[in-house]
RNA sequence: GGAGAGGUGGCUGAGUGGUCGAAAGCAGCGGUUUGCUAAACCGUCGUACUGGCCUAAACCGGUACCGUGGGUUCAAAUCCCACCCUCUCCGCCA
């Protein structure tokens, strides 16, 4: 959400920004709504000015034993005028709010200009892809092979894009997790927080899920509740309504938590294996930030993903999204793409964001300084998705009979030095 | 799930119909004093929307906000109803 105050004095350069992202604002009936609105309250808070000095006159003269039967007779009539003008303001409101809760974040000016994904421009790249000697099999096969990934029965037990993680499979993924916060927690100086996996309609609208991406959510009947669909969400939220002293900024925390996403519209895409799946696990990297500091946060931030894959051996490379490639609350993002033999190619696994203020306005997260308070910037980053990290070391350290072979770094954590097929 | 208590500014906490955007204290900010620190003293100190104002800041007004949403009343932090949350006890449970 953007400050209203700059966004109506900046309204054609904003639309101009939002353009490039592929949002057409209608500026025409952006300014026409926001007269209306504001003549409306104009109006309405006059009558009610008038109303309160009508009060305090009768309050006064009833204390001096004076009859103010006609006087409350009228004012009961303003009350009745201002009901319905309030009725007319609350609409009104109601279709302003709607309008501007729905606008996307304004791209900053580091971000490259383009219609697509096929804009994105690469920054980094790290490691050589391994050449095989032999045929490189995709993860599906490998899992089933090895006993380790069972589809079929998670299909039977929950249904499609759901996967069960047997034996060395699931300690693979289990170490992956630990790993990934003990990198995080004991060298990059991040605290770690243990969640709610299910969180409220109010926490998605702060970092901008809600209203508009309802249907990629997973609801619970009958309350307020909704899967998680990314650890943002409620460890962003862990702060809405709060002010956090300026000093303590940095605050980096991570988080593991399943994530729930209903993949709709999905359909088609990446139907094999476990690249997209309606659950997924994911280690994530929230920080809140100095305004000032945020695009400095945001480099320190990709690094940290960055060096959880450097340390499992994985090449990847890190391409920054172009206007036309972002999501709706960021304003500048980077993706990190790990090398997968089974799609010959680089596949997201990490997703770096800078929300500068458009959460912490959703949201309501301010940082004070002295007497100066403001909102500060948020920013997250998955440190990393798990499924995918899991599907790129059974992928990159196959071997030609089939089994895996587990990165150094991992071993202590898998309890075993190759994968091989589960008895 | 049942019974009781409670939800007031950054924090603690007073306030049971009008003079309450809200006492007091703490923290913050500005100043006096001071070799420095501390202390003391004086002052200041909420947010959002909106008008003055073409734009922005400052300033001066206005409106709204005392968990949320309704209601009663000329007038609601205060009275009534519903809901949410916290605490205590009981039940259930990992």
């Amino acid at each position: 959400m953007h400050d209203l105050g700059w966004f109506r004095s900046n309204l054609d350069a904003a639309a101009a920004k939002l353009a490039s992202r592929g949002f057409a604002l209608d500026v025409n009936a952006f300014r026409s709504l926001d007269t209306e609105r504001r003549a409306a309250v104009t109006e309405a808070e006059q009558l009610k000015a008038s109303r309160n000095t009508e009060t305090a006159e009768i309050g006064k003269l009833r204390q001096q034993k004076v009859d103010t039967t006609e006087r409350q007779q009228k004012v009961r009539e303003m009350g009745e005028r201002i009901g319905a003008l309030d009725e007319k303001v609350k609409e009104l409101d109601e279709k302003f709010r709607a309008q501007l809760t729905g606008i996307p974040n304004v791209p900053h000016e580091s971000v490259p200009v383009g219609k697509s994904e096929a804009d994105n421009v690469e920054v980094r790249r790290w490691g050589t892809p391994r050449e095989f000697d032999f045929p490189a099999k995709p993860h599906w096969d490998l899992g089933a092979e090895l006993g380790i990934l069972d589809l079929e029965r998670a299909a039977k037990v929950t249904g499609a894009r759901f996967a069960v993680y047997w034996d060395l499979g699931a300690k693979l993924e289990r170490a992956l997790i630990n790993f990934m916060l003990d990198v995080h927690t004991r060298e990059h100086g991040y605290t770690e927080v243990l969640p709610p996996f299910m969180i409220n309609s109010a926490s998605l609208f702060g970092t901008g899920q809600l209203p508009k991406f309802k249907e990629d959510l997973f609801a619970i009947e009958g309350t307020d509740y909704f899967l998680a669909p990314t650890a943002e969400v409620p460890v962003t939220n862990l702060y809405r309504d709060e002010t956090l002293d300026s000093d303590s900024l940095p605050v980096k925390l991570c988080a593991y938590t399943p994530c729930f996403r209903s993949e709709a519209g999905s359909y088609g895409r990446d139907v094999r294996g476990i690249i997209r799946q309606h659950q997924f696990q994911k280690v994530e990297l929230v920080k809140f930030a100095r305004p000032e500091q945020s695009f400095d946060e945001l480099e320190k931030l990709t690094a940290d993903a960055q060096d959880i894959l450097e340390r499992l051996g994985l090449p990847y490379r890190t391409v920054v999204l172009s206007t036309g490639d972002m999501g709706f609350s960021s304003a500048k993002t980077y993706d990190i793409e790990v090398w997968l033999p089974g799609q010959n190619g680089y596949k997201e696994i990490s997703s770096c964001s800078n929300f500068e203020a458009f959460q912490a306005r959703r949201a309501n997260i301010r940082a004070r300084s002295g007497k100066k308070s403001e909102y500060l910037h948020t920013l997250n980053g998955s440190g990393l998705a798990v499924g995918r990290t899991w599907v790129a070391i059974v992928e990159n350290y196959q071997q030609k009979d089939g089994t895996v072979v587990v990165p150094e770094v991992l071993r202590p954590y898998v309890g075993a030095d190759v994968i091989t097929p589960r008895k």
